[in-house]
DNA sequence: TATTGTTATACTCTATAACTATA
DNA sequence: TATAGTTATAGAGTATAACAATA
């Protein structure tokens, strides 16, 4: 057959795990050169957006489960990207900043995962790829809650 | 902040991978009753549409890694719905047929599966829907080649 | 008692090397 | 010598339970 996926073709997943696959394999190579992956790179921007954010609330933003996050803060506090602060109202908790070589990361990166989303979207004119985010987030309003999906235990 | 990680809501990247957890999740929650996963269900289905098969053929139609390919067949076939017969041509390979009960299956399955993909764009038209697909396969065509792919090792 | 960050752990997914049997 | 399927294995990513410090 010419197509032998046509069938799936059809289905919002395939076509969506499909394009997922292609942009983090080429973002993560796109973000090599800064030393950080897309999960080290969303938390990085997260950071530098909420300065003195706490860990739980970055997880919560995240959809990352807090045990998760810790060693991905570990990562970007040995490269010197973020520091961990004591919260001073609150000792158990700490406080997330950006160092000045951790903003100056975030903003590089930022401008060349801007350019390669460029890349990516070339062929789509500027309401294509605006109708493909909006089209991205109605099926993410579409799904389970987040109260109804945590009924369910895995996956 | 109102919207902590509007910075990230303009990446694709961002907009791809969370609205792909959504469906994934769904999707499993929707194939449970016919003793399905994502995976297993999209081998299913090639394997119906595509009669006789060779393990290598679905393995690079789907992008799975041949050794991945392994126990999710193992697992449709204990479960009754593909079967594994020698080629006669060349007896190192293996033709993937359906069963009778496999192609039921599938066709029980598809038919939720798009049930369950028109939910989740609800509040889409036919064309927007027709958009979200055109849009993700131009992205998955600028993706780098997967002869590009191959020369950087992980990725 | 409850919460924050953490450790330990387990399960899935994915990727690679090497084996076997055939070609 | 090469190929098809397989095994073993290692690395990510993700999920839960339980602990120490603090509230």
């Amino acid at each position: 057959m010419d197509k032998p996926d046509a069938s799936l073709r059809s289905f919002l997943g395939y076509d969506l795990k499909r394009a997922f696959a292609v942009i983090q394999s080429d973002v993560n190579a796109v973000l090599q050169p800064f030393g950080l992956r897309m999960v080290t790179f969303s938390v990085l921007v997260i950071i530098c957006d909420n300065p003195r954010l706490r860990q739980t609330q970055l997880a919560e933003i995240l959809l990352i489960e807090r045990p998760n996050l810790v060693a991905i803060l570990d990562e970007l506090e040995h490269a010197g990207a973020v520091v961990r602060v004591r919260a001073p109202d609150d000792r158990r908790a700490h406080e997330l900043s950006a160092t000045l070589q951790g903003q100056q990361t975030c903003d590089r990166a930022l401008e060349a995962v801007r350019d390669h989303d460029a890349r990516m979207t070339n062929g789509l004119d500027k309401n294509q790829r605006e109708a493909l985010h909006t089209a991205l987030r109605v099926v993410q309003s579409n799904g389970r809650s987040v109260d109804d999906r945590r009924k369910i235990p895995r996956s």
